[in-house]
DNA sequence: ATTACTTTTGACCACATGGTTAAATCACAT
DNA sequence: ATGTGATTTAACCATGTGGTCAAAAGTAAT
């Protein structure tokens, strides 16, 4: 098998994601995907049967690199604040260098969640070992009492949030 | 003229509602709202001229209901913590009514940023009033400074999300 | 009952869309 | 050079979509 093979495939998959991204599962036209990669339309369907099928392997690539990095960050061994700290950060970084993500996830997980929840399934992300830190700086009395799933969530909410609702966030501020 | 008239407009409406908040602009279809409202097809062009119109129609509705109601808390006269409190408890109620009302804006928000932005302009909700009572409280040493729209931002952040990834909150917690 | 009007409908249209197919082109081993 | 399999294309197809239209049904005043 030659190179080139891959190569439009990936170029057809860095295509099929900036649209989609852009513009939803319905908003997206397979004609524009191929434009934007530069191909005949016929070729996506020659490398990806369908629209689904190539959305989905758009939203495994996205999904993919989503819930491993969190996790890394949960289960390193740092202290609970600079935990935290080192969460934000990345998280304020990824945000920044895909600004439309979070939209389009969301966008995604509230019309179609089936295909969503495997990938969380898959992350294998789970709070008990924040949990625990949390817990010990309580019992020193450093901080509140906070459930772990809340404080992910919440943290998560801010820093995502904005960018969710940036054109509001901008134009009143 | 008569009632008739109004009534079906107000069916349409309603119908518009349910299916356009559920599946977004790109993914409703005419026919189905149609259905919906238990009217024919041709009726919807009849008194919305077009989908976009019956959209902007929708969303106007929508949107008029949204910041009315924020402006009006921020703007009693009440104590931080209570109007914060305040704040909350009318935000989440809202939510806890329309659960899926904040997905359906942020991804209009996105797809379709200018329509949105007049209803925010003619709200004219600003924080000025917020940032006093911030600033009384911080100079007697009673919070940490923070700006009212920084504030705002991260209270909504935190009431909201929880809606728009409801899927996953629920699933891996 | 007739008229004038609004409201509602079924049939229809033009067009865009996702998808298919057969043929052309390419890559490369022999 | 030639044959073989993978890659790419142009031309189509079937279907769904938003939208239109002329006719039917309803409503109310005369």
């Amino acid at each position: 098998m030659t190179l080139a093979g891959e190569n439009t495939e990936n170029q057809i998959l860095i295509a099929a994601r900036q649209v989609f991204i852009l513009k939803g599962f319905e908003g997206a036209r397979m004609q524009e995907i191929a434009d934007h990669a530069g191909i005949n339309k016929a070729l996506l369907h020659y490398y990806f049967r369908s629209k689904e099928k190539l959305f989905e392997a758009v939203f495994s690539e996205v999904a993919s690199n989503l819930f491993p990095a969190m996790k890394q960050i949960l289960e390193t061994e740092l202290g609970l604040k600079e935990k935290i700290t080192m969460f934000i950060h990345i998280y304020l970084k990824a945000l920044a260098e895909n600004p439309f993500i979070p939209a389009f996830v969301i966008n995604t997980l509230n019309t179609n969640p089936y295909n969503f929840l495997k990938y969380i399934k898959k992350s294998g992300l789970n709070p008990k070992l924040l949990q625990k830190q949390i817990d010990e700086e309580v019992v020193l009395g450093l901080i509140r009492p906070i459930k772990a799933e809340h404080l992910l969530v919440n943290i998560i909410a801010m820093c995502i949030f904005p960018f969710v609702a940036r054109p509001i966030v901008q134009n009143i501020f």
